[in-house]
DNA sequence: GTGAAAGCGCTAACAG
DNA sequence: CTGTTAGCGCTTTCAC
């Protein structure tokens, strides 16, 4: 193995010169600087990462915490995480994966000094790690909101604008009998923020439109898509604009509606929560509201960065819905 | 930021004492041990993982190249990662997580001794990575098999037995006109290898069952699963025997073959080559042959840890197919 | 503009 | 069974 020793030695200057040329912390100058430049070429030198954190206090690391099991909406949450560690590397950083169910993982990675910062998904309402971490010495930014955020930065979509947006355009082209088919009963029983935020947007905005909105739980499969969309035309057979916030089922509920003689884009409207590219996967072009996941991604690394280098104050990023329109909205009643 | 000498000196012995209570590598007497372990406990003491690694040459991290391009096997690229990361831990060891497109990266974490070890998924046949891990002084198995293994490691499912098994269970339910829809033709193109594999053992089988075997590829997408039945059915509209390779296409593959008029598991038999959870969440159970994504992942990790152990000789181990039948296989031709 | 030297916190001989 | 000590390879004062 070469060390910065070897590196000095074969340039003709002190370990310490290595180390500043490396870091640029001091000015070095040109012809030295080239000597050292071609020694690490020459012998390939790489600095141990174990002995610079140990010297400096920085592993170059940071920690991504990842719901690993949940089956549902996965494509969704690799979009996330492709962003982070992207991101990442912009700043020069890697990416060490822990799992939801690890919280020990916290505790270790963070006291342990293996990671710089940390970044958590799928934050949950009354989050048992939001305080671990808040009490951690790197800084942390979630990709969610908890109910005590605890000084801790978050980013997320802004699920209630969502929402607004969403009823909105369904009240605009004519609908007013409109329906959710959201998460699965046990996101709802977990209180993830995401999922009654989106519902608080969505029924303020019926509420000062006069239109009516059904809610369905649904389970990321393809009997409970069909048990959902069954359900609500049971309970409510005048609906005409459904809003779909379930990536998985997605699919199914299409489906199903036409087998119930609703077909999506001519007899309702359909708009998707979920990334475009989601959207665009089903039968035909979906009007969705994007779920900027890479986005979000890449954000959180923003946030937790800038929190490394300064003591910045910490903050909640909302991103702005924005609705692309496309095939599966369809005018509706009052527009007729 | 409690150290060992904190520990140390809380419990009044040596640091080394502490570290070895650590480790287990030496036998500490019953008191001295209960002594070291409640000042541990009531410092909270956590060693300083930069500082181990310096000292140890262990950092208690494995590198995991994962492709994170968003292509559509996405669920299944998250069971090898689960299975990766829960068999990691279970050696108490982390896992940093590398996309498969920053190649340099394996060089970074390689030679600046930030992992003890590597796994890499899907590897081509003439994959460039390769070589570099091969000469990488940390011990790597490869999931998936490359022309020239060098010397590494290597898991993965038996693909050409997979051929073969499901071959015989079409022609033994009397079918023998058959057709394989796969991967995407980028996939092919790369030349991984599995898709070769399979191939092999379904033309080796079919030959020797006296069955035709027709060759769509088939983009991950609703419309490229469409028009690999199209043409399936104008090439070899005989066909009665389906093996579909190809997650993301299968729901779309199993749609278009109804409407087509040949309803899955009446019409046509069909076998899905896929994780079980896959083949269970489709409109019918599907008979299957299983991808254990998540059980390569872990012994991808058994075998690393064996060889980061001793000097083990490499080796290439092959999971052997396991096929279900479910409620998509159907009497062929010949069985009426 | 450059060097010397003191650690960073831990492990693992070497000694007893 | 336990302590002493010499590093592991790097960063960063301090000194010139």
């Amino acid at each position: 193995m070469t060390t910065i020793d070897d590196v000095a030695k074969a340039a003709g200057v002190s370990a310490s010169t290595v180390s500043y040329v490396l870091s640029g912390k001091r000015t070095i100058s040109a012809p030295t600087r080239a000597r050292v430049e071609r020694a690490i070429e020459k012998l390939g030198y790489r600095p141990h990462a174990g002995a610079r954190a140990l010297a400096s206090a920085r592993t170059a690391v940071i920690a991504l915490m990842v719901p690993l099991r949940v089956g549902v909406n996965v494509p969704v949450i690799m979009q996330f995480v492709a962003g982070v560690v992207t991101r990442a590397r912009d700043f020069e950083h890697d990416v060490l994966l822990l799992t939801q169910d690890d919280v020990s993982g916290l505790d270790r990675v963070t006291s342990g000094s293996m990671v710089d910062a940390l970044v958590m998904m799928d934050i949950e309402a009354d989050d048992p790690r939001v305080p671990l971490v808040a009490a951690a010495k790197q800084p942390t930014v979630l990709i969610g909101l908890p109910q005590d955020p605890e000084g801790l930065s978050c980013v997320d979509l802004d699920f209630e604008a969502a929402g607004r947006v969403a009823v909105r355009h369904l009240v605009g082209t004519g609908h007013t009998d409109l329906a959710l088919i959201g998460s699965p009963p046990e996101v709802l029983r977990r209180h993830t923020s995401y999922a009654e935020r989106l519902m608080r947007g969505l029924r303020d905005q019926a509420a000062g439109s006069g239109a009516a909105v059904t809610v369905e739980a649904c389970d990321s499969t393809p009997s409970g898509a069909v048990q959902a969309v069954d359900t609500l035309l049971d309970t409510a057979p005048d609906t005409t604009g459904v809003i779909v916030h379930n990536e998985a089922a997605l699919p199914h509920v299409l489906a199903r509606l036409a087998e119930r003689g609703r077909v999506p884009g001519t007899d309702v409207s359909v708009v998707a929560v979920c990334p475009t590219d989601v959207a665009l996967a089903q039968r035909i072009p979906m009007t969705s509201i994007d779920l900027p996941a890479e986005d979000i991604g890449k954000v959180a690394v923003d946030m937790v960065m800038a929190r490394l280098g300064g003591d910045q104050p910490s903050e909640t990023r909302l991103l702005a819905p924005v609705l692309t329109e496309r095939a599966s909205s369809a005018p509706g009643p009052a527009a007729r």
